[in-house]
DNA sequence: ATATGTGCAAAGGGTTTGCAGATAT
DNA sequence: ATATCTGCAAACCCTTTGCACATAT
């Protein structure tokens, strides 16, 4: 909890629980969208309001605390601000695992007459564990 | 315009003036919001109606003749459907760029334990153009 | 002490829906 | 001929806003 403190603080954002109980939820989850922060955070904190996650995320965003991942035909999700990685979402099961982006493939980013800033990078497919199951 | 038709029978839909409408606005942008797509529509077309647009889009996304471009704090664009490739988003001009991905890049984005069937990749940065203007 | 944050309820705006008339096949 | 599509207006729901009270620093 402490290091969510420190977190937005580093970023000039207050540490109140509100936002301490955001950031929990969305490092918990990974990769999770507005209304399930809500459900999550409700349970510990019934009164805090949609409208203060929403407030909060547009800051944290802009503070640089967390990052959008926008998502095909559902709602973004977000998750905390980390380097540069590779989405995998896997289309029978939901979820997103983390891959890194190694240094041969940024090299492979670097395309000529482009100044690049950030690579946001979500390949669509099926997890280990749902090949799994469909085979048997 | 024979040819918006023709790819809109090969994926089972009528043939509507406003599809084709759609269609063409889409092709000639290359990427499209919504909004964007009305108001283009509109100066041939004053009658095409939004809730139209909506319900197309829709379908012709289920249909696969159209993919959406989910953008970062923004409303989704779209654009025809075609082979995964890379976007390269200008966050100066806002420009799109579209760049294969070559056979090499092609197995970067082989992840083991991961069967992939589409690939998302949109890389922010700064086009060509708006680096000369900003050396200037 | 005070600037900032929160919760509530209302407003706002984008998207969807239902239906009667129009259109593609 | 008929299943499907369109346009309109209303409904819906997600997101934002304003304000009085609460809180972090």
């Amino acid at each position: 909890m402490t290091n969510y403190i420190t977190l937005l603080k580093k970023n000039d954002l207050k540490a109140t629980i509100q936002r301490t109980s955001i950031l929990k939820s969305i490092d918990h989850a990974g990769h999770i969208n507005i209304d399930e922060i809500y459900e999550d955070v409700k349970e510990q904190h019934p009164a805090l309001s949609l409208a203060t996650i929403y407030k909060n995320i547009i800051l944290m965003q802009q503070n640089n605390v967390i990052i959008e991942v926008p998502m095909n035909g559902e709602k973004s999700k977000f998750e905390l601000k980390k380097d540069d990685h590779i989405h995998l979402i896997c289309q029978h099961c939901g979820e997103i695992q983390d891959s890194k982006i190694t240094k041969e493939k940024e090299q492979i980013l670097n395309i000529k007459n482009f100044q690049l800033n950030n690579a946001q990078i979500n390949l669509y497919g099926v997890c280990q564990k749902c090949q799994r199951i469909s085979l048997k």
